[in-house]
DNA sequence: GCTTGACCTTCCAGACACTGGAAGCCTTAT
DNA sequence: ATAAGGCTTCCAGTGTCTGGAAGGTCAAGC
């Protein structure tokens, strides 16, 4: 299966796929003419690898992934231990942005947002009210 | 004032300061000795800066807040039109991430995590359960 | 005056995960 | 024969720093 096909199958650009290869996360095989062939492991590793990456993992956390799914000996933990680090990450990120969210609403709410010159949002940012931006 | 007492008072490494030198958002003056040195605006712009990024703000969204905080004639319109556009953004990535959440956790709470090999998040990034990783 | 250590300077390279574009080869259809 | 579209490689750029090397400057202590 020539490059565009897998990209239409797997939900990744070719560049992307390309770029994967670059960095050793599939290896496909190579017709008479030069064109990247790819075999059903292959499409399965880079859908694998796509599911994974739009749950946020990194390349080299895929990597990890694909090699606990290729290794059959592997206990789960290791994988459970794997996502669970992640999911922290992730429920790290969520309470970061939120934390924005609120202060950030705050101050929009705060701003008449009108056509006169003053801002309680650049206030805020200014240190004015420092309390409520940086607390 | 030099560059470490710049980046104690402004909570910003003094390599980040530089950088944010090169790419013009501070143009601190120089001292005879060739070190930097600077203002109470310079210091200002920094710790504006600062929060603003700590908002989650872009440095060219930096950038034009900082004119807009310059330009003591714009509306409070234009500020609040552009908070509120990265307010938007740091909602939707804050629903993005949630749905990362709410499919991983379900993943790993299906994973036994002991040393057998079988494993729900590996047959979930997999494609096995589609339906459940990528709705 | 000399050394030491802390500070400052510039420049280069690397991190992440792609993305765009240029130049050129291959295939398929007309 | 030609044109369109797909494929190849390679180089460069994105954003936001961050690390390190090589070297200049300053203040304190001997």
């Amino acid at each position: 299966m020539n490059i565009g096909d897998a990209a239409a199958r797997s939900g990744l650009p070719a560049k992307t796929i390309r770029y994967y290869e670059d960095i050793g996360l599939v290896s496909p095989a190579r017709s008479n003419n030069g064109y990247r062939d790819f075999s059903d492991t292959d499409l399965h590793n880079l859908a694998f690898v796509q599911r994974a990456r739009s749950l946020g993992f990194s390349i080299e956390e895929c990597r990890a992934l694909l090699s606990l799914y290729d290794d059959r000996e592997r206990a789960s933990a290791d994988v459970k231990a794997l996502a669970k680090a992640h999911l922290d990450q992730i429920e790290g990120k969520i309470s970061g942005l939120q934390a924005m969210q609120k202060t950030l609403s705050e101050l929009v709410h705060k701003c008449h947002g009108d056509d006169r010159p003053d801002c309680p949002i650049l206030d805020g940012l200014a240190g004015e009210h420092r309390k409520e931006v940086c607390k």
